[in-house]
This record gives structure tokens, C-alpha cells and sequence, in this order.
DNA sequence: CGCCGACTTGAGCAATCTCAATCATGGTGG
DNA sequence: CCACCATGATTGAGATTGCTCAAGTCGGCG
């Protein structure tokens, strides 16, 4: 699955859209600010701070790029509102999503200090600000913090599990499976009965769960059938323990 | 897709298989041993020795499990000789392939201290030997060893690029693609006409490539025209460079 | 020799993609 | 305030890809 943005897949910020107003200058962040990153909630104020120093906020719009694959990696961002999503562009040219960060999360790689490359394309999805920690004082204080050290191992751990779910989910459900799953992450806990808003378009739901904007739309439409209300990005599930029942039942037809 | 094993899914090691003999007993491993592991390969001697008091080398057979997904972590293991695959299991009863480890690498994710479960199951493909280390005294070394524990981080990052290709790959190439560059990563490098063995049965790297075994059959069939021959496990490529260019064109029919 | 497992091949089917037309919907300018 | 446009979403029809089921081949091993 690719995704295909509105411009051209190959070149989708080759051309500023037109309109579009000067990226706005950074602003100096507070350590405040720092401890809003998840990486960031066990660590000892006095690190923190010493991380602040000349930590950063920008603000993106939609469609900005934040950093290239293949590029040097020259800091370490964080989400403080918005989404941020993560591609890959294969040899084909085709690009490949690879996830979406949103607030809080860290995007891309921990640096640790030798001369490392982005692994994936950052461009923001609507309105964002990101936090970014230059890459040389982080890696220095990485170096004298067993906690910061900590840190990171338990954080990509995380982004282990994460894509070890990922693929899973793409090696063994089909595209119904996978967006009755998608919805199901999204419910609040704890109701059976819910209604909330799609985080992002649909373009970029399909995206995530690996399949065109039209399979996509036929999955929401045979969702219906088991208590799924969609109109345009308000989503309303009858009963969220009955859709989980049902999630194994999309699965191919047994014979 | 799903790894079906000649045995059922879902139960490939409830029956033991006939005739098998008890699994070795396990052997105390030097420090010598755990040098081989990549983990380890910047680590000084006092911290591997240190590591290696009670670790042990097992040997399995094929088909034999050494941990499931979602048991407690107990040990840190590499592979010393062999392979092991590494599977999880959907909710849906369906088992799909995350990974296969080979010699020096590490089998699951290094323990960190908090009560930890398994993200995958592991087993052996076909006879093994594999290195255990104790997850208390590792935990315990972890935190001492600056160096250990930038190990780990360089290792996780490793994870993550591979599975990050892993869904990049997935998510844009098709099935002859998949094989295609499969079979370039095989190839020794140097050369453009080579020769050489799968590493494991056709089942296993259907499996790998996220295809049943007669798409694989079929895929193998189609790179025939790209000059590449097999013979049940050998494999001879006419030229490299030839086959890394037509890596593309074996994309979707482009109109 | 005959069996078994691994592999291959064929035919039909199901899931998904592609292409194309249509339908909201929200914003913009007149 | 409304016509209009751009964008996202839906729907339909047909092509493709990969899966399922089933049969057949091949090679090794008891």
C-alpha cells in the first residue's frame, strides 16, 4: 500500500502550496514543556533542565516536511500538538507509511552519537508543533545519564512492540480486521456504547492500515452491519464488546 | 499470512513428534562464547565475563520451543548455531512470522527490569544451539555498564530499521517483488553472476515474505525469466545488477 | 520399493486495486 | 447569501493479485 497525497506521489512538497504563509520562526522552550514528552517523564528535573537549553518549539502546517530519509539527523523531536506522520519511499518510489506520532511521542530515532541517518520522512498532518532538542547535547547527556539511558531501551521497546503489532495486523488480518481493530484502539475505555471523532482524513486512515482510499470506504460500509455509525469523521459504535466478537468473524470465510 | 507447519496451526508443539530424543541438557558457556554474540562484540572482557557465570548453551531440535509469546522473560538468548523463528499469534488463532534470527543474534528483546512478558513466541528451525543468559544478572549488569547499555541501544535501533523495511516492504511490493530482493540479500556481494543455497525450506521464507508456499512456487517461477534458477534449496542468479533493475519492473502493470 | 514430506502446478475464487463517475462539504469570492 | 470550486468520500465495474483446494511431481529414506 502507497500513499497518495493530493499532488503527485513522488513530489508532494516540491511545490509550496500556493498561499502559504513562511513557516513561523521557532520559539525557545522551557523544560516545562520537555516533561510533556513521554520519553521525558521519569527523568530528574536537573537533567531536564540541562536538556532545555536550547531546546526548541516549532510550529508546522500541514504538509511541512520536518526531516527527509536518508538525511543526517541533527535533533531529537517531540509532538506538542498535532500529528506528525512517518514515511518511507521504496526504491519503486512508492512511499509507505510507517506511522503516525502524535502528542507526546518522539519522532524518528533516539541519536546515540555516531553519524546517523533518518530512516524515514517526517511531514506534519494539519496545524503541528513539534519540540526539538538539538542531537549533541542530548547524545552528552545520554552518555552521563543511566536514566536518561533507561529511557530510551524502555521507549524502543516500545516502538518495537508497536511495529511487531503492525505487522502482525498486516500479515494476518484482512482490511476489515484491520479497521474494526483501528476503531477499536480508538474508543474511550470503559463505555460499550461510544461516539468520537477520527483523529486524521481517511486518506490517511487508509494509509495506516495499509489499504487504498476505496477499500477503505467499502470496510466502513460493511462495518455498518455490525454497529458502526459513520458520518463524515464522527464515528458511533453500538457496543464496542460486540464489535471485538465480531472481529474474528471478518476473517476469511472458513470452509 | 500465516505459517501453516506441517503439524496443525495452531497446536505445530502440543504433540511432541515420534522418536524424538529429550532435549539436551544444557552446557556452561565461556566467555568465548558470548564475544560471538553482536550484542556483545564492543563490550570489555571484565563486564562479558562477569555476564557469562551462569550463562549455557541448549541445544534444540527442530520444532522445539523456547519461549512463548506472553510468558515471563527469564533469559537473554542468542543464536550460537542454526536459526530460530520468531511468531506471534493474532487473537484469530492465526500465526504470522516477525522474524528469523540467525548465528550471532539476539533472540527477543534484552530484559530491563521490569516484569516482562514476551512479545513473540521463539522455536527452532531445524537443530540449534542457543546461548542463555540469566535475565536477573543481566538486568543487574545493565545498569553498571554505560557500554552495555549503549549496546542494547544500538541493537534496538537495529531491530527498528528491520522492521521498519520489514513494513515498507510489505506495504509496497508485491509478492515477486518481495522474493526478488529477498534473493538479493542473499547473494554474496562482490559478484554478479552467483550461486548459492536458501538458508531455510521454501515454507519458511513464504512465510517470511508474507505468502502462502504456492505463491512463493509461483513467484520463483516468474524471476526464472529474469535468470534466476532453482533447484530445490539452489539457487543460481545470471546477474545481480540485472535482477536488482528488474526489481521494479515486476511492480504492478503500470498503464 | 513404496511412502512421506516438500515442492510444483492448475483451476477457480476472494480480496483488493484501478479507473472513473458521482456525491457531499466546506471555503471563497462575487 | 449564493454560486462555484476544490477536496474528500462514496460507489460501481472490471482487472489483478494472491489464496484455497486439489492433484500431481520429485527426491530421499526406511
Amino acid at each position: 500500500m502507497t500513499i497518495e497525497t493530493g499532488h503527485a506521489a513522488q513530489s508532494y512538497d516540491a511545490v509550496p502550496r500556493k498561499g502559504r504563509p513562511a513557516r513561523r520562526a521557532p520559539q525557545p522552550a522551557g523544560s516545562g514543556e520537555l516533561r510533556k514528552a513521554l520519553l521525558f517523564a521519569d527523568i530528574d528535573d536537573g537533567t531536564l533542565s540541562r536538556l532545555s537549553a536550547d531546546a526548541r518549539i516549532e510550529s508546522l502546517q500541514d504538509g511541512d516536511t520536518l526531516f527527509r530519509q536518508g538525511a543526517g539527523v541533527t535533533d531529537l523531536s517531540f509532538v506538542v500538538s498535532g500529528y506528525v506522520k512517518l514515511t518511507r519511499i521504496a526504491p519503486s518510489g512508492r512511499q509507505a507509511l510507517i506511522g503516525i506520532r502524535s502528542i507526546g511521542e518522539m519522532i524518528g530515532e533516539a541519536p546515540t552519537g555516531g553519524d546517523e541517518i533518518h530512516l524515514v520522512s517526517a511531514e506534519s498532518v494539519g496545524a503541528t508543533r513539534v519540540l526539538k532538542l538539538p542531537a549533541p547535547r542530548f547524545v552528552r547527556l545520554l552518555k552521563e545519564s543511566p536514566a536518561l539511558c533507561a529511557a530510551v531501551i524502555r521507549n524502543s521497546k516500545e516502538s518495537i512492540a508497536r511495529l511487531v503489532g503492525e505487522i502482525e495486523t498486516l500479515k494476518s488480518q484482512n482490511a476489515d480486521q484491520r479497521l474494526a481493530q483501528f476503531i477499536l484502539s480508538l474508543c474511550p475505555p470503559g463505555e460499550d456504547r461510544c461516539r468520537f471523532r477520527l483523529p486524521y482524513d481517511k486518506r490517511l486512515i487508509a494509509a495506516r492500515l495499509g489499504v487504498k482510499q476505496e477499500t477503505l470506504s467499502r470496510a466502513f460500509a460493511k462495518l455498518r452491519a455490525h454497529g458502526v455509525r459513520t458520518e463524515t469523521r464522527n464515528v458511533q459504535v453500538e457496543s464496542v464488546a460486540h464489535l471485538a466478537d465480531q472481529c474474528d468473524r471478518l476473517g476469511p470465510s472458513q470452509h
